[in-house]
Parts: structure tokens; sequence; C-alpha cells
DNA sequence: ATTCTGACTTGGG
DNA sequence: CCCCAAGCCAGAA
């Protein structure tokens, strides 16, 4: 099913994920746990791709940086999105080996660690 | 109110 | 490395 961008507008978790992507750096990515945990909903992974799912066309967040824990673009349902936002992160730079790209490597680490 | 589904994660085998 | 079950939230029927 497709987002709605009334229901991002007024769901505070959503503008909680929409923050946290919006942080991510240029040639770096987070997977969705991750952006669940910073926003302060951890194990609401699930919630983060469903809220991007929704997210309004005018926003401008680098929701290509968000990719599974298994260090590879998840595949849409109903799109081919996935293809693009593979095009959009090797064109920042990041080096897919296959379907995956290192994690350890390109993985955003928010303020030292 | 109940059921199903989705751009997910994690732990175990 | 792969596959499976459980947990998770929100919206649609």
């Amino acid at each position: 099913m497709n987002g709605r961008n009334p229901t991002a507008e007024r769901s505070p978790r959503w503008q909680a994920f929409y923050e946290v992507v919006a942080q991510i750096p240029h040639g770096m990515v987070a997977t969705y746990g991750q952006v669940a945990s910073l926003a302060g909903y951890p194990g609401c992974a699930r919630q983060v791709g469903y809220a991007l799912a929704g997210m309004p066309e005018g926003l401008d967040l680098p929701w290509h940086r968000v990719i599974n824990a298994r260090g590879q673009v998840s595949p849409r349902t109903w799109t081919k999105l996935h293809e693009f936002q593979q095009v959009l992160l090797e064109r920042e730079g990041v080096a897919f080996k296959g379907v995956r790209l290192d994690l350890k490597r390109y993985r955003w680490q928010p303020e030292g660690s």
C-alpha cells in the first residue's frame, strides 16, 4: 500500500524518522533499525520504511541513504525505485558489491563512537 | 472491533 | 551465508 502525506504530518513518530534521515551525511547510509533507534523508537524499523513510503514529495529528504540491515537496498513491491536508489548511492560514491554494499564502511555513525 | 499487509530487525538453527 | 518465527505500528477493508 502507499503512504498518505497527511498522516505523515500528524504522526510525531514519522516526523522523528524524517528528522533523523535528514541528518544522514552524503555518501553514508543508515539502516531502518538504526534510524528507528536514533529517532527514539527502537524496534520500529518497519515503521521507518512505512513512513518513507508516505513521504511527502515536496520534502527534500535523502531517503535513498536508508537501507536494510543486510546492507542492500530493499526491493519495493510495486515500483522500481530500488533501482533508482542504488544509482543515487553509487552517484555519491557508494560502491556496491553485487547487490550489497559494505555496511561496516558506509554505515553512518552519529556523534563519535 | 478484527484481520491483513508492508521500503524491517533480531535471534536461533 | 540462508531460512524461519516473533515483534513492531499504522492504515485500509
